[in-house]
DNA sequence: GTATTTGGTAAGGTGACCTAACTAGAACAT
DNA sequence: ATGTTCTAGTTAGGTCACCTTACCAAATAC
């Protein structure tokens, strides 16, 4: 057995508090740090040294006060503190966002996609991509990479799964190995719906928390003990699996059911919501049974605090009361459903957040 | 925002590491375990002499060696290290099992069930149990109760949550509050199931890992990242209430098939053995399938590694080659399933090892 | 101009870990 | 029998991350 707690995980901990309680306040003294999280004040100024130091951290100039003493000396995200990129990668192209050790979107670029099936069309839309990111960087080093991909992905060795009948075979690529020559920071590769679930969790703040897809293809996202579950090999979430109301599965029925498309093996997505719109009770009752199944499950496998509803089809406004209202005749626990908030653009938050996540964490470890 | 990380818990996860090490070889010397744990000969000593003064380990006489240099002292459990009680309460009666500090089963004691319904002679045979095992106690304090229960707990209020349709009625009882007054060490609630999958996973060791029980009642154990899912309320792994084939519960669909009991909300466990005994085709179908359904399902949702089967039905021999077949044709992951190794012992081992863990960990957080 | 209030540093202490160098005691070699 | 060699454990002293207490520094209030 190894040492179990090396004595410096103390202070990358002190050090990773008051940088986020720095972020998340945008200036502040230590003074306010040493109040704000508990620690002395020696102590806040001797990790506030480290933190500027690194580069982490700046001063800034003073700021006029409405208090009665000395005026402090305040202190701001560096701003030579690095950034990260989040990359998306799916059947709507390529689309990165490089954000600030606070989070902040400083830059955003994309590509459109190639042909379906055209691998190697996407290899070059996502170096393009990262090439237009780095060639706009903002101030100081790239500290990671999050790539968000249509397909499941193992969770320790980021190796892309290749599932029969994925709606997006040309997204069978190693991220990381496509950007290694470009990008020294470590690049992160996770399912779209596991990052979209992340940023939705962040904004809910439930600490038990499913997020379900539906549009193009079925996925869920959990996040269960402030972590996110991927599955002992990638493959957690993949509900299109869940057995449907006869022998077939899920995603088997829905497709037989009408919604799947004749060129792809994928739910037809504009069919859908043509439907929906159109007030088709045939295709509405289809689809709450489906979700509903889903909800179901997942209320009865793991009884998340809350679950939202995400994704083209799961964002219709149609859908959400008749799903409640089954959830409820069938589901003795008071789980709430409701809709996603962050639409499309949930995965490159959830990127942004796992990259973030990493990279602070790391520079925080990596402090003289 | 409070202290992160008190300097504290250094210490106590060194004396953890080592008295678990202690444990674990049954004696040892002080060398040994700095060998083997990578803490410093000194640190070592500290720490030990920190334990033995607490009880927690003892000096015993010296040992035959076939080494070559001094003979070291040897440590191992201290003789008043004191005890944990884990008790069973469900149809089939109250049970319990008196444990020293290192898991060793030391005294039994059990009561037959009361009248289906008749929570007062539950209560009665509870205390009863509870009384002899108290008389019969092992050396040292009593440092944790861990009590298995036939219903959903609450994860942190430990109240039991009532289910409509519930097969044990008579276990809607708060059993801290029944032992309240025969016992002072902290009484954990859990359900039976939970406990069974915490049992099954030391056993097999897989850190994702779902244990299936399927008797009377169906059941779920998930024990997922090195933790035990209980659900936002309790009621993670009610899988009678996933979506069958049809409109209804898998338990409704399982009781409209035949398997329900006429004189209480549950399967009916002999019928259906009796049925799998004689090779009763339609049986072994329709369990197949709803197992199947269960496996799926959980597969789907959060991919654990391994999937056991438990209970007097779930172990049944003729069950797991369809459903690893059925498995195998429906799902792409590729989950082990088996059979569990503990029978009906195992939410009681479940039991002690939950008592075990809180009893070992707040005795080691107390030592001076 | 002095009191008050707030920001920050200096000095010194504590606890949990470390390494290096020692003593204690047994087995083996000559 | 006596020294060598090996293993067990202690002592001494160092480091690191935290703490408290006391002080200095600089602003506003009156």
């Amino acid at each position: 057995m190894e040492r179990a707690l090396p004595q410096s995980v103390l202070r990358a901990a002190t050090d990773r508090a008051l940088f986020d309680e720095v972020v998340g306040r945008d200036r502040v003294t230590r003074a306010e740090l040493a109040a704000a999280t508990g620690f002395s004040k020696p102590t806040v100024s001797e990790s506030v040294r480290r933190l500027t130091g690194g580069g982490l951290l700046a001063a800034t100039g003073p700021q006029e006060t409405g208090r009665r003493g000395r005026v402090g000396t305040f202190y701001e995200l560096g701003a030579a503190a690095g950034w990260v990129l989040a990359v998306e990668v799916d059947q709507s192209g390529v689309q990165s966002w490089s954000a600030d050790l606070a989070g902040r979107v400083r830059h955003r670029h994309e590509r459109p996609p190639g042909g379906a099936g055209d691998t190697g069309a996407l290899v070059d839309a996502l170096r393009a991509v990262v090439t237009s990111a780095l060639a706009t960087a903002p101030a100081g080093p790239l500290r990671a990479v999050a790539v968000s991909l249509a397909n499941p992905v193992h969770p320790t060795t980021h190796e892309v799964i290749a599932l029969p009948g994925t709606p997006f075979p040309e997204g069978l690529v190693s991220p990381s190995a496509v950007l290694a020559d470009l990008v020294t920071a470590p690049v992160l590769v996770d399912n779209d719906v596991n990052l979209a679930a992340l940023a939705e969790q962040g904004s809910v703040g439930a600490s038990s928390f499913a997020y379900v897809y539906v549009g193009a293809g079925l996925g869920l996202g959990l996040y269960l003990g402030d972590r996110l579950v991927r599955g002992a090999h990638g493959l957690a979430g993949e509900i299109g699996y869940l057995p449907g109301s006869g022998p077939r599965t899920l995603a088997a029925e829905l497709a037989a059911d009408g919604f799947g498309r004749s060129d792809a093996p994928s739910n037809d997505v504009a069919a859908v919501l043509e439907a929906l719109d159109g007030h088709d009770r045939r295709a509405l009752a289809v689809l709450v049974s489906a979700v509903t199944r889903v909800v179901a499950s997942v209320t009865a496998v793991v009884d998340p605090e809350v679950v939202l509803l995400g994704g083209p089809v799961g964002t219709h406004p149609t859908l959400l009361a008749p799903v409640r209202e089954a959830m409820a005749a069938l589901s003795p626990s008071p789980t709430l459903v409701d809709h996603g908030t962050l639409g499309v653009l949930a995965p490159l938050h959830g990127a942004v957040r796992l990259a973030l996540d990493h990279a602070v964490r790391t520079a925080v470890t990596a402090l003289p």
